[in-house]
DNA sequence: ATTATCTATAGATCTATAGATAATGC
DNA sequence: ATTATCTATAGATCTATAGATAATGC
């Protein structure tokens, strides 16, 4: 340990520009979902990766193109990972976690909306995908409005608790949010899981939660 | 009619202070709307009211205070207006309806999430009036939750129909939209109008919908 | 004379680029 | 020698202000 190769906290690191690159992604993807895309700057960003700002345009090309390795980064795995009864569910319960841990790429769109017209191509892009996934759990002829209105109220929610912190919202337990949404969907969505391994989902809700019914579909 | 008092399209008006008052009001409802707060610039705000740019300022004082005066404006009166049983209603067909007649400080709540802090204080307040009239539908313990999530489907379906324009969400027809939200939020908010008047509701709907019951809550 | 309106510009950002500097690999 | 990194700055916005101009009321 003769020498240390970084020098300060956020300083210079080892001359890589691979690594480089890697960090000044991870730090967009920080700052997109804690400000959005307007207002985390590039010096921001490139301050936090510790590196020089002038290397976010040689490694990127432009903070758009850099936004779009952002959003095409992250999202996609949950989409492939996860099965589509579950998706719903996941995407909620990571929406409601919030915190590093769980893929923010909803939570960068959410705060990016006003941004510019791209943005909202790239939200509709994701929406499209999540959207496509739950439309399959709808065997009625608007599975594909039913699909964007459980969607709907999963960004909704996250607007709400995430970005807006409205309380009682923004403090609520995850679990009692999970039941009263996932029982209210139960008639929109069929087939969203009401027992099994999730039983523990209505563990400190009130038992007006989770009164969806398989088959009610008429038809 | 000797003289025409005004110049041009958007040109200049006789001198008149209060009359550019609102003009430069009303033009920036519709920019704030169309825009968001960060991107309707002060100078286009201006230009729609066929006023110059810096009498902006001295009318409002600054941008921001504008935007507060635009946001107090509006909205407030839906409120005041309409039963606390209807208004969940009727603020969703206003958000499906869209277009100049409705109140739309939603969606310039929507359009302008990423702005800055204070215009998520000001998205907190509004929606702070809006789920206090909701939590009152719902007796049970949680009800402000209940009401907030209400809320959070509301501006989710706003966000995903009107700013990210989804389809099929934002070409559905309202009656149907509003038909399978209700009835999905039947059992979350009790005391929802299920029948009559709102027959019509169920008009072009499937059968799926409208499903929820009066009532079913056990405790 | 009063004051609504306009011109011109200060001052603060922010993205992006050109070219200099310096750390590595050979 | 190669190339990752840094310095300095161009160029484009945008909000806000100071002071000039001109349309009204008396």
């Amino acid at each position: 340990m003769g020498e240390t190769p970084q020098r300060g906290t956020a300083g210079a690191h080892r001359r890589d520009a691979q690594g480089t690159r890697l960090r000044l992604l991870d730090a967009a993807s920080e700052l997109f979902a804690e400000r959005g895309y307007e207002r985390a700057t590039v010096r921001d960003i490139a301050a936090r990766a510790g590196a020089n700002q002038a290397l976010l345009f040689r490694y990127f090309g432009s903070k758009k193109a850099l936004f779009g390795e952002v959003m095409a980064r992250g999202g996609q795995e949950q989409l492939r990972t996860t099965p589509a009864d579950r998706l719903f569910e996941v995407a909620l319960r990571g929406m409601l976690a919030g915190g590093a841990e769980s893929d923010r790429s909803l939570e960068v769109c959410l705060r990016s909306i006003g941004g510019s017209d791209e943005i909202g191509d790239a939200l509709r892009g994701l929406g499209e995908e999540y959207a496509d996934v739950l439309a399959t759990l709808s065997r009625s002829e608007n599975g594909g409005l039913r699909a964007d209105l459980a969607l709907s109220w999963l960004l909704g929610i996250g607007l709400m608790r995430v970005v807006v912190a409205k309380e009682p919202l923004a403090s609520a337990d995850p679990d009692t949010v999970c039941a009263l949404v996932t029982g209210a969907l139960g008639s929109l969505l069929e087939s969203l899981p009401d027992g099994g391994e999730e039983a523990d989902v209505l563990r400190s809700s009130d038992s007006a939660a989770g009164h969806h019914r398989r088959g009610e579909t008429p038809a």
